[in-house]
DNA sequence: TGTAGGCTCTGTAGTCCCTACAGGATCAAG
DNA sequence: CTTGATCCTGTAGGGACTACAGAGCCTACA
C-alpha cells in the first residue's frame, strides 16, 4: 500500500536541490531545530511541505545575509509568534549592519597594516626580508 | 636537587603573560607543530627558550594580521629551512592581502545589499514588514 | 520477477582555531 | 609543613556545517 507523493511535498534531496542547500545541512538545521520535525513517508522518509520549502529559503537567504543561526533564531521566532512589528525585525538588522560595518573596518585597519609592512619590501631574492623581521620583531 | 631557572627560560604560564596568548593555545601550537617541542624541567614542566618566545611572538603577530595557520606554517617553514628570499614572502602576503580585499569586497556588498532591503523598511508597529517578506520571497 | 544503482535513513567524526575543564603532580612562600 | 598557585595530561565544547559508513528503501529496466 503506497500512497502518492503530494506534488508540493518533496523528499530531502529534491529539497536540497530545489534550494541549493547542502543535503546534509537540512537534517543538521533540523537537529538544531531551526527546521520543524518534517512529515514522514511510512517508510520514514522526510517529506518537505511548502511552508518548509519556504522555511528554508528564509534560513538560507538569511544566512547569506550573514547573519548567524541564532540571530536567525531570534528572526523565526518573532515570525513564528506572529507577534513582532517591523520595528524589531528593523532593529535585528540594523544591529547586524552594525557589526558587518565593524567587520570591514577590522579588515581595513590590518590592510593598512599589512600593506605598510609589505611596501618596506622589495621582493628581491635576498634572504633579509622586512617583513619577516617587523614579525619577529620586539 | 633544583636547578635554577635560566633567566631566558621561562615557563608557560610566564610565556603566556608576556606574550599575551593565552595559556592553552600555546599547548595547542605545539600539538600542532608550530611550535616545536620546549625544553623540559626534570618534573616536566616546559621551559621556553628566547627563541621559543621570539617564535611566538612571530606566531600571534601574524594570526593578528589575519594570516590562517597554514600560511603562518609556510612562512615559518620558509624561514626555518633559512631558503626563503624577500620574494616569496613579500608574494604571500599579497596573496594574503587579496583574500583580505576580496573579504572586504563580499562584507560591502552584504552592506548595500541589507541596507537596501532595511530602508523599505518603515520600523513602524504593523506585523507587516518588508524585510521579513524579502526573506521569504521566491 | 530479479536486480542494479540511486536515494534515504541513522549515528558519528572531522573541519578550523582555539578555549576550558577535571583530576592530579609540583613548586614557592610563609 | 601546609597552602595556594602553577603545571601536567587528556578530553570536550563551540559554531556552522560537511562527510562518511553501513544499513534499508525505491524504481526502472531486462
Amino acid at each position: 500500500m503506497s500512497f502518492t507523493l503530494a506534488r508540493d511535498h518533496v523528499k530531502r534531496g529534491e529539497l536540497a536541490r530545489r534550494s541549493g542547500c547542502n543535503l546534509e545541512t537540512i537534517r543538521y538545521y533540523e537537529e538544531i531545530k531551526l527546521m520543524p520535525e518534517p512529515a514522514r513517508t511510512e517508510a520514514g522518509h522526510r517529506l518537505y511541505s511548502i511552508d518548509d520549502q519556504r522555511r528554508l529559503r528564509f534560513i538560507l537567504r538569511s544566512r547569506e545575509l550573514g547573519f548567524s543561526i541564532d540571530e536567525i533564531r531570534s528572526l523565526l521566532s518573532m515570525v513564528d509568534s506572529g507577534a513582532y512589528t517591523c520595528g524589531e525585525i528593523h532593529a535585528l538588522t540594523h544591529e547586524h549592519l552594525k557589526s558587518i560595518s565593524k567587520k570591514i573596518a577590522d579588515l581595513k585597519k590590518l590592510q593598512r597594516t599589512l600593506k605598510a609592512i609589505s611596501n618596506d619590501c622589495a621582493a628581491g631574492h635576498e634572504p633579509d626580508c622586512p617583513i619577516v623581521e617587523t614579525l619577529f620583531a620586539d
